[in-house]
DNA sequence: CGCTTTTGACCAGCGC
DNA sequence: GCGCTGGTCAAAAGCG
């Protein structure tokens, strides 16, 4: 079929997996939580049950709670490692949430909206959108966290088979670890740095 | 003029 | 089988 395959998530090239990036036109997004769609892998620990302050996320896992071999902090190449797998065998979802008065995070990709709808038990309408790369199938949901409006929850579906067209952030080594707690938002790490799609480099 | 957004209609899956 | 719900389609309108 095509030529063209993803791109590994080793890169951390997050935003060909759609990761809204760090924008400087909008300081007040931060990065708070990643959490992973219920995947069947059993290498995942399951680290949200019923005690999820968002009954929304039960079905989810925290990325930062993926390293059972390394507590208290999470590597983001080993969560893309299991995203991977995800990928491969059933194809992946990833959602999480951001603090962000923008619904739709600037994630570096064009995406063009193909319908809303309102949810059940939810005051806030769903938003769906595709990526506007022709041959390019990835989807994205956005909608408002139903208990804290605050919070933008957006869910990625697919895997992009083109750069990002415009610039973005990515880390500087696979092995970026990124400490987290419960209760601080994990950010856009500091040691990421501006770089440009590959494609504009040559 | 081309692309995006809006929005009602339609469809499929699921539970009862 | 029926109704509910979530996801998608597609025509019309809006916008640069």
């Amino acid at each position: 079929m095509s030529s063209n395959p993803p791109q590994s998530p080793f890169s951390l090239n997050l935003p060909s997996y759609g990761f809204p990036t760090h924008n400087q036109d909008h300081p007040s997004f931060q990065l708070s939580d990643y959490l992973i769609d219920d995947c069947s892998d059993e290498s995942v620990t399951p680290a949200v049950t019923s005690s999820s302050p968002n009954p929304m996320f039960e079905n989810f896992h925290y990325a930062n709670q993926f390293s059972s071999t390394d507590p208290g902090s999470s590597s983001i190449s080993t969560d893309y490692g299991v995203m991977k797998k995800i990928k491969l065998e059933s194809g992946f979802r990833i959602a999480f949430r951001t603090k962000s008065e923008l619904e739709n995070l600037d994630d570096g990709f064009k995406w063009r909206k193909y319908g809303k709808k309102t949810v059940k038990n939810s005051p806030n309408p769903r938003n769906y959108y595709r990526c506007s790369n022709g041959g390019c199938s990835v989807k994205k949901r956005i909608e408002r966290d139903r208990e804290d409006r605050n919070y933008v929850i957006t869910t990625y579906e697919g895997v992009h088979n083109h750069e990002s067209p415009s610039v973005i952030y990515c880390a500087p080594h696979q092995n970026l670890t990124v400490t987290s707690s419960d209760t601080s938002p994990l950010e856009v790490p500091q040691t990421w740095s501006l770089q440009q799609p590959a494609y504009s480099q040559v």
